[in-house]
DNA sequence: AAACTAGATTAAAATCATTCTAAACTGCTT
DNA sequence: AAGCAGTTTAGAATGATTTTAATCTAGTTT
């Protein structure tokens, strides 16, 4: 076995996840050293492009699994359904109106400017999306 | 016809609007004084309450129209589809992760800190969501 | 005021991403 | 090797939103 495929079964035992075939195969696509943003449907269109397979359901587990643990962070993301970042650090996002696609803004000293939470209420995350367009 | 029905029928022309049985309804619920975000389910709970009915592709599509019209801005929601603000001011929100409800955070001068677009590209809108929970 | 027409509304069907179900399977421990 | 809890699976279900194609209506023209 690789050192690769040992360093993700570490991480997914850490996490308490059982390093089963499909979560080991959906964490080395994820889990790489480049950060991407990813939905479902990418995820399986990779899968079929290795010969492989998964259950749709599964991949959606894993991916609830993965934030659940700390390991993707969720991103909003225009329409298209539900989009997950592998760059867990604190960062915002352009969005590229016409394409969906979604760039990286690394996290500034933005936290200075959010307001109080209600009285009662505590601050859980800060988003922030900034909608840009090609210009003509 | 009262003066309010009045105004908002003008509102709706301006608007390159007919002003339709179902658009003055759907308008007069909407652009009153006190400020709101409604989706299409609540709209139709409410128009059921008056005793009367609208097809939901109507209320759909009289939504879409009244944001393409800058009468209503889209704002971002936790999970549950497609949620409108009648607050077509800058201002960003908190969101209630436990119940999802949205509360208006008036803009303060966030802009400062946006980050440059990325060449070739221009900022349409910035958007910031503060998820809070209620403290246990 | 009747006729006309582009635009609007409608019910019902279609869409489609995501979740559910309940049966079959598998990683781990004994 | 057996057993069990946790996983995966195909396929059905869900549910919000959109599409369709027929009917209707606001506003204009005659």
């Amino acid at each position: 076995m690789t050192d690769h495929a040992t360093d993700i079964k570490t991480m997914l035992r850490s996490a308490n996840l059982r390093p089963t075939r499909q979560r080991v195969l959906l964490a080395g696509l994820l889990f790489g050293p480049t950060k991407c943003h990813v939905n479902a449907d990418l995820l399986a269109q990779k899968i079929a492009q290795m010969g492989e397979h998964m259950a749709t359901a599964t991949i959606y587990n894993c991916l609830h699994q993965f934030e659940a643990a700390g390991l993707l962070q969720r991103v909003p993301s225009g329409d298209d359904g539900i989009t997950f970042d592998t760059n867990i650090a604190k960062h915002h996002h352009f969005l590229v109106e016409e394409t969906g696609e979604l760039i990286d803004i690394p996290f500034g000293d933005l936290q200075a400017d959010v307001p109080q939470a209600p009285t009662g209420y505590e601050i859980e995350s800060v988003e922030m999306v900034v909608k840009i367009r090609k210009i003509s």
